[in-house]
RNA sequence: CGCGGGGUGGAGCAGCCUGGUAGCUCGUUGGGCUCAUAACCCAAAGGUCGUCAGUUCAAAUCUGGCCCCCGCAA
């Protein structure tokens, strides 16, 4: 089974390995190389890298669906294109050009979540349930029909970080059987219902901002949504910014109960005074520095004379 | 040469601009108080101030090189 691989980020890394393992991989698309990271020096996506060491040829093209991309792809002669997180929209000519048709593999229980940050959303919305789906590539975004689907449990501690990586070898999983299952004849597409579809919108980076008016429960998914990226920030009036990367709603109240948005301590730990309950921050970064325990925190305002309670500039967020 | 912050006892920080006995909070150890404690009180240990060189009577502090960590950005 001769399949060509289109993905980018670290997300598609173990479906191309899986597929490197039992298909015949005959060629593999990415982005271009992109100036990242600190320095800006042009960096190979982790997907390119992977191919390159396996010996796979690359191809980066600005566009795949020009009259030439679209040429080389077909002189393949593949059976299947198998696209994760590629970073491109596909025109018709090549979804169509394989043998067996175009294949995605999709982070969300389609048709929930069609769109670009399903895992974010999905934790952001405080589902409990969340999973990998197969399916045929057609030109409306996410919209074509489901081929394999495997759910997972949204954990009360998982971030979208540790999501993304259970969710990615969830993955590399089912794309194997999946395009097995097609050629075999054993699978065959169901459509989506169109009552169910959600759209996960991009993910801004404003949305660092939270509100932290909101309810103490709201806050925490936040916090778990939005790691790593963007992050939830809280400045406060005196000018401390910082980034919440960890935290938990109590279920007590941690001494006498601020007006909402107030930083404060109460038995050595560290608080944040919501719209409803206190939220326990148990880790947070300030910019340039290295994220360091609620605690440490705490012992680092001392050395530098701030006290708390401490008031927080309004939040934006949404 | 993309922009920027930082490396100070075990942890997190102050001190650096305006060179001259290294400070704060926590932790650790010993003692005390207490029915008891993560609380409180007293005492102690623990630092070549990232590294190399320079300026100086004197460098954590000023100058230059090097190593390492991190934020933005992408």
């Amino acid at each position: 089974m001769k399949v060509i691989f289109m993905g980018t980020p670290e997300f598609a890394v173990p479906a191309l390995r899986a597929l490197l393992g039992q298909a015949e991989v005959v060629a593999v698309y990415s982005q271009p190389d992109r100036p990242v990271g600190r320095g800006m020096k042009t960096k190979a996506s982790p997907v390119k890298e992977v191919a390159l060491q396996a010996g796979v040829p690359v191809f980066t093209p600005e566009k795949v669906s020009i009259p030439e991309e679209i040429e080389r792809i077909r002189s393949f002669g593949a059976d299947f294109i198998v696209v994760v997180a590629y970073g491109q929209i596909l025109r018709l000519p090549v979804i169509d050009s394989p043998r067996f048709g175009t294949i995605n593999i999709h982070s969300s229980l389609l048709p929930r979540w069609r769109g670009a940050a399903p895992i974010q959303r999905a934790i952001l919305s405080g589902d409990t349930v969340t999973g990998i789906t197969t399916m045929k590539i057609v030109p409306k975004l996410d919209a074509g029909d489901i081929l394999l689907q495997e759910q997972t449990e949204i954990r009360p501690d998982d971030t979208a970080e540790t999501l993304h990586d259970r969710l990615s070898e969830l993955g590399a999983k089912l794309i194997v059987p999946t395009l097995k299952g097609i050629m075999e004849n054993t699978l065959s597409g169901m459509p989506q219902d169109e009552a169910l579809v959600t759209y996960a919108h991009k993910l801004q980076k404003e949305m660092e901002f939270v509100d932290w008016k909101r309810s103490a429960r709201e806050i925490d998914l936040a916090v778990r949504a939005l790691n790593p990226w963007p992050g939830i920030r809280i400045e406060t009036k005196s000018g401390l910014s910082v980034k919440i990367k960890k935290g938990r709603v109590v279920n007590y109240t941690p001494g006498r109960p601020g007006p909402a948005g107030t930083l404060h301590t109460f038995g050595g730990e560290l608080f944040l005074q919501c719209g409803q309950g206190a939220y326990q921050i148990l880790e947070l970064q300030e910019e340039g520095k290295r994220p360091v325990a609620g605690q440490d925190f705490l012992n680092g305002l001392q050395g530098r004379g701030i006290e708390l309670p401490l008031t927080l500039k309004e939040g934006i967020g949404s």
